[in-house]
DNA sequence: CAATAGATCATCT
DNA sequence: GATGATCTATTGC
């Protein structure tokens, strides 16, 4: 129903930018509850339908588990913002950083569902045939809404790139499977996706 | 369909 | 010097 460009503003005025408070939680938690949400950047904006938790602790799959680095120190710092990572010499991924500050964790965005701003995306991405295509990936979705590393660190709770909601969605139903392309605690059940939605990443 | 190779570089050992 | 939170094109059945 938001599948045209004129829907952005509608977009924009029936919801709201969630708060510092929403990623102050644990991370699996954000990580469910990110689900359904709209991500804005700039004049794209697309819903959540794919995320992976990526925890603190003994989860070695987490770039945090070696401590604090040059890379790793947003995801150890205040909720609410923006984790950008390069990787396989070609691609840039999202994270939004939970927990308290202090604690590490963060939520990988794998897969968006276009709402508006679709004429830019398709060319950002002009191989994608398909809407289902165009943010169906962690590497997809970053080239089509132009999230790179310069976003790294940036504050989520307000400027272009923020995550809104609508106040009277109801909770999607949710799947859960283990994490995609690790080698490392590679069946813990940190997926989530939303059910039957036809642009969650393969 | 499924499996695989190639692209390409920041980060860490 | 090896690895990796990926994607695409191509090959083979």
């Amino acid at each position: 129903m938001w599948h045209d460009e004129a829907a952005f503003g509608v977009l924009l005025k029936h919801s709201a930018v969630l708060d510092r408070s929403f990623y102050c939680r644990s991370t699996i938690d954000v990580a469910k509850s990110l689900l359904g949400k709209v991500l804005v950047h700039g004049a794209t904006a697309g819903v959540i339908v794919e995320t992976e938790a990526y925890l603190g602790g003994n989860d070695l799959a987490s770039h945090s588990s070696r401590g604090i680095t040059d890379r790793t120190r947003v995801i150890f710092g205040p909720p609410g913002h923006a984790y950008v990572y390069f990787i396989y010499g070609m691609y840039e991924c999202l994270n939004l950083v939970a927990e308290p500050e202090g604690v590490p964790g963060c939520v990988l965005i794998r897969a968006l569902e276009p709402v508006a701003g679709i004429a830019i995306m398709r060319e950002r991405r002009p191989r994608a045939k398909k809407l289902e295509d165009l943010a169906s990936g962690p590497g997809k979705l970053t080239i089509a809404m132009n999230i790179t590393r310069r976003d790294n660190g940036k504050d989520v709770t307000h400027g272009p790139l923020t995550v809104r909601s609508f106040p009277k969605t109801k909770q999607p139903e949710i799947v859960t499977t283990p994490r995609i392309g690790i080698r490392k605690c590679a069946d813990w059940p940190l997926r989530f996706y939303i059910a039957g939605n036809r642009c969650v990443s393969r």
